[in-house]
DNA sequence: TTGTTATGTTCATATCGAGAACAAAACCTT
DNA sequence: AAGGTTTTGTTCTCGATATGAACATAACAA
């Protein structure tokens, strides 16, 4: 029973309702709308706006005038205002950004990296190169599963259950992480492709193919963290083994390594992502050898596709990295194939297979809310004042 | 934003709070008690109580003594209290059961019926023989998917796309429906095997599998409210085509229609449920070829069920039905199959398999669930005072 | 018999949001 | 240019909520 509410609380909950809904807002609002939105009077709008401004979390600026009526003004973050920066960890980059309230993103610096974990050190000493008193919660990004939230594991880098503390250690600040796939959705459904939806799927395909289930706007984790390797469904058919210890993964027709795979080329994390855009490029020019590659990757991707919505039902699916040139190309081909592994009496209405809007940033902007949403909470607000 | 929140509907909420409380305990609690547990002060509880008591939805009854301190009371269900009504309406036959606060079922008539919409009027009869002014809600169960909640499509009854309204019309109480195979989750997950755990899986094995994804409690209805048939993925490589239209679904090859089909036998709907049984009991005799039937299907549903804990990640998985009975004889294997099709890096820590501890009572209880739901919410409490 | 413990009860208090009335600042009409 | 309209901001009173402290009560234990 987290909710205890008593009528103190009452007003903290209602200032962290109104700054949620600045922080989802895809526009800034005006005092006036926010009473309205809230459900809440004029006056009690002013004393909420009144004691954030206090606590330097809203400011507000004058509304340029729209019709009749007593001017009013528009709450925007606080240019003060605390801050979260967003790390997104890559295979051989990293890039760490800071983000205001709202989600406006600003770069702050990015470097390479030698794959070995005393990259975390670096991230740590370029966090602290823009650290100021501003600085409020750090979302991180990385890809691989995250297993009961400390225990890391990507294997592309050799990293087999790393513990987290060792990498993110008590001089960080409050840090919150999760894996690039799963925020790659969770950007969508906040700010992208699939905003306002109860129910929908977002998949990046890389290398391989890899995704998580996004409702009312959140994704989803599972028991041990560790949801969301829809790719490790046997849902093609495939005979062949992959490297996560199963036969018939969908990752084997499905990304950059089916692709390669096809050309008698080993999948693999050096050159492979290369020869995929090389691939790529060449069914663009009417190769037909490279066109058949692409035609098997966009078949299979629409089978899992169906048979996943089969289980889950999104209203729609959004895809990232390859899937945006899998979509560009072979658009009728991925809906056929996943009409095909429809249920017949859902053929009808089948979920819209769409591409991210948010696009590369998928990762960082994600980050950036789970930071967002690490604070947004009645104790931190309270802290606050 | 739903939850506006003025300082007059904390009462309610708490109303709500300490309600939702007293439903879902697995055992009475006294009034001390529940201040502690909603974090509130005694004189509190004791003001909630006396207004819930005043509404006829609590009752206090004395609890017998235990220890020091002065004597307290237990909370119960209102003796006049509101009633929900639930109904499993099933192939051939339906129940009716009145539900009180707390989830204690008391059931009230039963009947068959012959597969014709007019069963509802007769459910109608029944419900209108037992109902007096307590009855409040009734929750109904049914099998066949309910499209965008209101299309219903029972394919074994010959039902498609039947408008709800016209089975359920106005002169019923207020009424709120859903799936057989998902409300059995939900009991399990309330009340059952799958308690207090956030993320889960409930199947439902009869003539083929069905199932739904359990997230803190509450079960996933997807998009257009047809989440949940995951029978209808191609996760074992079957070639087969599937009544639903696709081909290689994990329903060929699990359930009562798998094992009769392995004798020579069509899967139907009429006996092909008695011969599963004839095949379950020579299996246990001993029977060679009933025996490699059941081996059959034990692992095709581990398999199913590894590929499914890959992508979702559940803590654990109850089943019901013939899955009691496929746990019963073909544990090991079932164990077996799903760690073969486990990721290997999950294989230390699989999802536990378990028997659905709430049985064929599943549906019902479900119902019962969502009808009491539907009802404690703060504008019924509100309008009870 | 007396002390201990847990719970029930009473009362004063701070705070919250609602609602009404009024003020202010724009636009629109004539 | 003047007056009316519309929307928003501001001020004040009011009823309601949960709290916390103090006290009362009813069991058990020594």
């Amino acid at each position: 029973m987290p909710q205890t509410m008593t009528s103190a609380d009452l007003r903290v909950r209602n200032q962290v309702r109104l700054l949620r809904a600045v922080h989802d807002a895809a526009a800034p609002f005006t005092r006036a709308e926010a009473a309205r939105l809230l459900g809440i009077g004029r006056n009690t709008a002013a004393a909420l706006v009144g004691e954030l401004e206090q606590a330097r979390l809203l400011h507000e600026v004058p509304a340029e005038s729209s019709g009749r009526g007593r001017p009013t003004t528009l709450l925007v973050p606080h240019p003060e205002g605390p801050l979260a920066f967003a790390v997104d960890f890559r295979e051989d980059t990293w890039t760490l950004a800071s983000v205001a309230l709202g989600g406006a993103i600003t770069e702050l610096e990015s470097g390479e990296h030698d794959r070995t974990p005393a990259v975390f050190a670096r991230i740590r000493a370029a966090i602290a190169r823009h650290e100021d008193e501003r600085l409020a919660v750090v979302g991180f990004a990385t890809s691989g599963p995250i297993r009961d939230g400390h225990r890391l594991h990507i294997s592309h880098l050799g990293w087999d259950e790393v513990e987290l503390g060792t990498l993110i250690g008590a001089d960080w600040p409050t840090t919150v992480i999760d894996n690039d796939a799963r925020l790659a959705g969770l950007a969508e459904s906040r700010r992208g492709a699939l905003r306002g939806m109860g129910t929908a799927m977002h998949f990046h395909i890389d290398f391989d193919i890899g995704g998580t289930l996004l409702l009312a706007g959140d994704a989803q984790r599972g028991g041990h963290n560790i949801a969301g390797e829809f790719g490790h469904m046997p849902l093609t058919g495939s005979g062949l083994t992959c490297m996560c210890g199963v036969r018939g993964c969908w990752s084997l027709d499905v990304g950059a390594n089916a692709l390669v795979r096809r050309f008698g080329e080993q999948p693999g994390y050096g050159t492979g992502r290369e020869l995929a855009r090389e691939i790529l490029r060449r069914a663009e020019d009417g190769d037909p050898e490279a066109g058949a590659a692409l035609d098997e990757n966009a078949a299979a991707l629409g089978r899992g596709l169906g048979a996943l919505a089969n289980a889950l039902d999104p209203e729609a699916i959004s895809l990232s990295g390859l899937g945006v040139d899998l979509i560009r190309l072979r658009r009728s081909l991925i809906e056929a194939s996943c009409a095909e592994f429809l249920m017949a009496f859902r053929r009808d209405e089948p979920p819209r297979i769409v591409p991210g809007t948010v696009g590369d940033a998928g990762p960082l902007t994600g980050a950036a809310e789970i930071a967002w949403d690490a604070i947004l909470t009645p104790e931190w607000v309270k802290s606050r004042q």
